[in-house]
RNA sequence: CGGGGAGUGGCUCAGCCUGGUAGAGCACUUGGUUCGGGACCAAGGGGUCGCAGGUUCAAAUCCUGUCUCCCCGACCA
């Protein structure tokens, strides 16, 4: 591409960061003139953006081609009726974007393309001999988030790349997965990301199983448990964790009712006179999952992760029961709450409890708790087991005798096994070898655009601004022109022709600035490379080289940089 | 949706409590001096104080309503 000047170029670079930006990335973005807010989750990419985000989906592609991935282009805009058919129109809820056409049919704005891509392949596929197809694009996509956030990091429209694959058999479904991982990891790395794929919850795409390649950062939002020792690594919405076996007392031989006046959390029964341990506690919560109550069971020194909640009660949505709905479930208030002989609504209990005897909870009597319950004999008759605890770190990994991490990581990307969800829902099926129709076995796999620049952000920065990795840097090369003298000019100028002829990328920065705007700026931006074309180093026939992640300046013949800096693009 | 905060030139903010003439720094324009890490001097341009209604002789300021944005909790790329 020709360089680009930068005294015509758009980028509008601030000293101040605006004052709702928290997050590094966004501060940054906005710093470094790449984006610029129109409303709460929408932004405008300016031209620096555009061309760091054309990087990325260049790479996107390219990793897609190589596993055999066909490129479309799908609508954002779509009919109502798919989204019926396959249910999700009422699943999605207030998270999609709903309008009607002058003649009052209902549409909404894509969130995901699983109806659309299906639909086309209902229609046009029809043998197992057409199969595997693995379809992708990089498009718009809209979700009216509940809270849009950190910039770039959740927002209501973005771009994603989203590829689905069509197989006859499962097994054709874990060789497509099996390649998307792949594609994924060397996307990612080619991006500059570190990452590391985790064991996920499928939420409402449904599915089998699914991974998310995570960024480990603060500035993320989920919770991931990690094992340093083996490879175990999942999101803490579906991680377990080997936890020390509990020795119990021979409590009483049977249930034991005692009074608790005025006790109502885990902590005031710890205290004397009562003090029972809060390992000893179980702890009853209630929760609302698709307007039907329930029950959860867990430690009592343990916390619920709802997401396991939902996925034990196949609920769409769970909520916490309000203490004025409470006693109408249970007959009593929170804090003597309990599941012992409780069959007026379906109880789950963490496994980590299931073989506890001597326990205590609550009553279900306002002032009362049972001691000397004994979980198999007093609630799992009537309730069932489910993973329903949050793990922390410290506990041991399930998988090996290591003790598990956890941290707060960003998603950047999702791989799902769908199996037959959709085309089961919207009739996809092809013959298969015998003359059987099988519905087609679907995966479905994304990647956020926007984020892996924000992530890259937050991974790569220091406090003069952005530390581009060199594949997705808006430019590899800024040329500053330290003067105005007219052979420093020629001298740049010469410069940037050879990069640009040796196929660099170049922001030619030959502004009527002071060198140390332009020192600033190039810092902010982040470019990889900086070269500097001063008095200095000409008095030699030399410019000078630094790379914007590192302190070391160097002096390198003018007939020499367009090389190097080649070289250095080309990975050599 | 629940809880907390904020809307005043492009950006960062002051002024509001205690109504009376809309301010500073940065950015922008012109001229001059500067010129290797966000220069200095001088002169300028630019704001219906989010919006609507009310109180008042008078509202950025007080009252009511409303919209928007940010942050903390339930969702996802």
């Amino acid at each position: 591409m020709p360089a680009v000047r930068a005294s015509k170029a758009f980028i509008p670079t601030l000293k101040e960061a605006p004052t709702d930006a928290t997050v590094a990335s966004h501060k940054l973005l906005v710093r470094a003139g790449f984006v610029r807010q129109l409303g709460a989750g929408i932004y405008d990419y300016l031209p620096l953006a555009r061309r760091s985000l054309t990087r990325i989906e260049q790479i996107i592609r390219e990793e897609m081609e190589a596993i055999g991935a066909q490129e479309f282009y799908l609508p954002a805009l779509h009919p109502a009726d798919l989204w019926k058919e396959s249910g999700r129109w009422d699943v999605m809820g207030d998270n999609m974007f709903r309008l009607k056409d002058r003649k009052g049919g209902d549409y909404c704005l894509g969130m995901t393309h699983e109806e659309i891509f299906t639909a086309i392949a209902r229609d046009e596929l029809r043998s197992y001999r057409q199969l595997p197809q693995v379809w992708y694009q990089i498009q718009s996509k809209f979700r009216d988030e509940p809270r849009p956030k950190s910039g770039l990091l959740r927002v209501r429209q973005f771009t994603m790349k989203d590829a689905y694959s069509f197989d006859v058999d499962r097994a054709g479904l874990d060789k497509s997965y099996e390649d998307q991982r792949q594609a994924y990891q060397k996307i990612f790395t080619r991006c500059g990301l570190d990452f590391v794929a985790v064991q996920a919850h499928s939420g409402s795409m449904g599915g089998s199983e699914s991974s998310e390649f995570m960024v480990r950062t603060d500035a993320g939002e989920d919770l991931v448990a990690a094992c340093p020792k083996c490879r175990y690594a999942a999101n803490t919405e579906t991680a377990t964790s080997r936890l020390e076996q509990l020795p119990d007392q021979p409590g009483p031989p049977a249930l034991e009712k005692f009074a608790t006046p005025g006790v109502v959390t885990i902590e005031a029964l710890q205290r004397q006179p009562y003090g029972v341990g809060a390992r000893r506690q179980l702890k009853s919560l209630i929760y609302v999952a698709d307007g039907k109550p329930v029950v959860a069971v867990v430690r009592g020194d343990q916390e619920l992760n709802e997401a396991k909640l939902q996925t034990a009660t196949g609920a769409v949505e769970v909520r916490p029961a309000r203490a004025d709905e409470i006693p109408a479930i249970m007959g009593a208030s929170a804090g003597s709450l309990g599941a012992v002989s409780f069959t007026a609504a379906p109880v789950f209990v963490d496994p980590s409890v299931a073989d506890r005897t001597n326990m205590v909870t609550g009553a279900n009597e306002d002032g009362f708790h049972w001691k000397g319950v004994d979980v198999r004999r007093d609630l799992l008759v009537h309730g069932k087991l489910a993973e329903l605890r949050s793990v922390k770190a410290g506990e041991g990994c399930p998988r090996c005798d290591g003790t598990l991490d956890v941290f707060k990581a960003l998603e950047v990307g999702h791989i799902f096994k769908l199996g037959t969800k959709y085309s089961e829902s919207l009739k996809a099926s092809v013959l298969d070898a015998s003359g059987a129709q099988v519905p087609i076995v679907m995966g479905s796999y994304g990647i956020g655009v926007e984020r892996i620049l924000a992530a890259a952000i937050e991974l790569h920065h220091d406090a003069d601004g952005i530390v581009f990795p060199l594949a997705i840097a808006p430019f590899h090369v800024a040329v500053l022109t330290l003067g105005k003298e007219p052979e420093l000019v020629e001298a740049a100028e010469q410069v940037v022709a050879a990069l640009t002829a040796a196929g660099v990328d170049v922001l030619f920065d030959e502004r009527d600035e002071r060198p140390g705007v332009k020192f600033k700026d190039a810092d902010l931006i982040g470019h990889p490379v900086r070269i500097a074309v001063g008095k200095k180093g000409l008095a030699e026939g030399k410019v000078e080289w630094k790379l914007r992640g590192g302190k070391e300046v160097t002096l390198v013949p003018i007939g020499e940089v367009a090389a190097k800096a080649a070289a250095l693009v080309a990975g050599r």
